[in-house]
DNA sequence: GTGGTCTAGACCACG
DNA sequence: GTGGTCTAGACCACG
């Protein structure tokens, strides 16, 4: 799984970047790459890195902060906020209606049961490892 | 799986609408709701039944004949393009894709391999129905 | 010079279909293909051979009488209109005009002279036949 | 050689204006009047200038990109891409069937083959400049 | 200021 | 009836 960068804009995608800053950010915090009250990049410091303009990433911050995922301290930082245990239960019940868009996707498809539970060890295979 | 019309829109997103039509027709097609050299609906028929302006229903289509997605025939109508082969295979490449990156943030989540597994096993008999 | 049929229509092109089928036409007896007072194809046979609407060529056929380079008979069938002597020094100046339109051009791309020249004697020689 | 602006468009063409534009556009940009890299009219500018819309401007930028004609960067303007010099093979390609076009039309119009010469030696004295 | 999206609505081309 | 073009004008994203 190659990855220029924590955090991947695609600068020809229709939707604004910096909606996508914003879900790109809260993915890398969902994924454990950012953890709660950790700092993470200022607004200067990502515009460049991401070369993008400041103010689009203090839109992205600003969206995030509604949001509840960051919070920021004028004069020191941002940081990830601490996740509530509510948003634990949230994030599990995504994963499961994800999951089932695959499934459903697959039924459509007329991809055969066997075909899919394969696709399906080799991904867990290939992301958690081989079994015990 | 709840699910208003075939195709959905959420004009709360970021993602302008005629980008988000766009996907959904491809999704209807891949998902084979529509099969090639069937007629789809017309621009003004969507737009009302969507509710959006047949401007925007026209950019969406101008971009699927674009793609090779569906082919324009004027005083006529639009009709699904024959899909070439190797869409095929490219759908079922999407479709491991997908289910790895479910895998991934699940295991950047701490999700147990056995509830993973749990999520998995009751999306499958939902969908595809209780093992024989 | 390969050539489908003696009238070309690009179906993907944004001109109109009826607007093409005009220059066509007027490009065919320009060129002599067809003669003044020679019958050229009825509607219905035009739009069969083309594969369009019989309004298309009809649309088409109507211009042209407009412009005075065909002659409807009623029940009898559509005519090249004699060309009036003055036409003639108009299409003189045409040419010159577009000759020195693509000498402009050539110019503007910074085409030695030299290589001009070469372009055109072959030109000339593929079309008029070897000199002399 | 007398021209309005350096793109010109013709109203009462059957020709929709945006696709009149994208060929000037072109065209200004083969003659090399507007050069790799250079930043040419923002949409509003030139649709003032031509006294259009400025939506009739965009759809022919989208085309120019589409083609890689040009390239826009988003508050920042539209800009000429780079030529891959395969582009200037195609250029004197295109000017070699111009010629020919030309030519043949004379040959069907009966030109006498010294007529046509005398077009031709004008057309470049008139361009180029007298022979040294 | 620069490009992008969308609407409302008119009118054209084609069948 | 079906798609295509164009306008006038509002509002958004980005710099």
């Amino acid at each position: 799984m190659p990855e220029r960068y924590l955090l991947h804009l695609d600068f020809s995608s229709p939707t604004p970047v910096y909606a996508q800053l914003v879900e790109e950010v809260k993915r890398a915090v969902a994924r454990g790459h950012w953890k709660p009250d950790e700092k993470i990049p200022s607004v200067r410091e990502l515009a460049i890195k991401l070369g993008i303009n400041p103010n689009t990433v203090a839109k992205s911050y600003d969206e995030l902060v509604a949001q509840g995922v960051v919070r920021v301290q004028r004069g020191v930082g941002v940081f990830v906020a601490a996740t509530p245990p509510e948003a634990e239960r949230r994030k599990l019940g995504e994963l499961a209606g994800r999951l089932e868009r695959v499934v459903a996707e697959a039924l459509a498809m007329n991809v055969p049961r066997a075909d899919l539970r394969r696709l399906w060890v080799r991904a867990v295979r290939n992301t958690y490892g081989t079994v015990r």
